[in-house]
DNA sequence: GCCTATAGTATCGAAAAGGATACCGTCATG
DNA sequence: CATGACGGTATCCTTTTCGATACTATAGGC
């Protein structure tokens, strides 16, 4: 389990609403969840999706929701390297609040495009 | 409007989904959002439900909420002071979410006991 | 040798988010 | 005068998040 973040609520011992959101608010994985919901992914294919986010930052982002349990990471022993993402039981139950999420962003946002679609 | 927030996608011109999340994430906004569901609140109504924020946290969290139309402010031209919090229509159309973030959170993490009741 | 594929790691720094503490203003009351 | 109610503001600091850049390892092709 990754170290208590900034965010993580120390008020109310884990209010469930902050506590939740403390898994998903950093910065692009609300968009690698949703790509994952489409299926498993390589590492340089959700980059691709995201050009304008590094591979450190990547990197770690999917190392924290690897850590809370919302995703899984396979390390295939092959080279080059292979390694595929997908989410997990538990990242799955949280498919509503993500596409709710976007629907709120899509509907009350001014230049909201939809996502692209799905390669 | 608030200023870019570090987190505010800059990649796909806003991922809707970041773009919810860049409204809500700051910490304690998922909880004042939850408490103002239920009405308007004074600012130490809401202060005294969330012991351990700051003065100077609350009143931020405040403002950046109002500056992103979420809720709104009412400033009484009384002595002492009076000010109300309460949910704009935009605020209030975020409560399936908000509700949906509370019972994840509820059903998906250990030490998250439900949020007290409404005063 | 160089380059490509793949998925990183290491290091350092910039920017943002959050917090601690003291102080402020108006009015009323003892 | 002091204290309390109320809702802040000012200032400075700490912590966290995010980003930039260079480098790594294995294998294969030119």
């Amino acid at each position: 389990m990754r170290r208590a973040r900034h965010k993580t609520p120390n008020c109310l011992p884990g209010c469930p609403v902050e506590s939740t959101l403390a898994l998903i608010d950093g910065k692009w994985k609300g968009i690698i969840l949703y790509f994952l919901m489409d299926g498993t992914m390589r590492f340089n294919a959700i980059r691709k999706r995201m050009p304008q986010v590094t591979q450190r930052m990547l990197t770690n982002q999917l190392r924290e929701l690897e850590a809370d349990g919302l995703i899984i990471r396979v390390v295939y022993p092959e080279v080059p390297p292979r390694v595929e993402y997908s989410l997990s039981a538990r990242g799955r139950s949280l498919e509503p609040i993500i596409l709710a999420l976007k629907a709120w962003g899509e509907a009350n946002l001014r230049n909201a495009p939809p996502v692209e679609a799905a390669a």
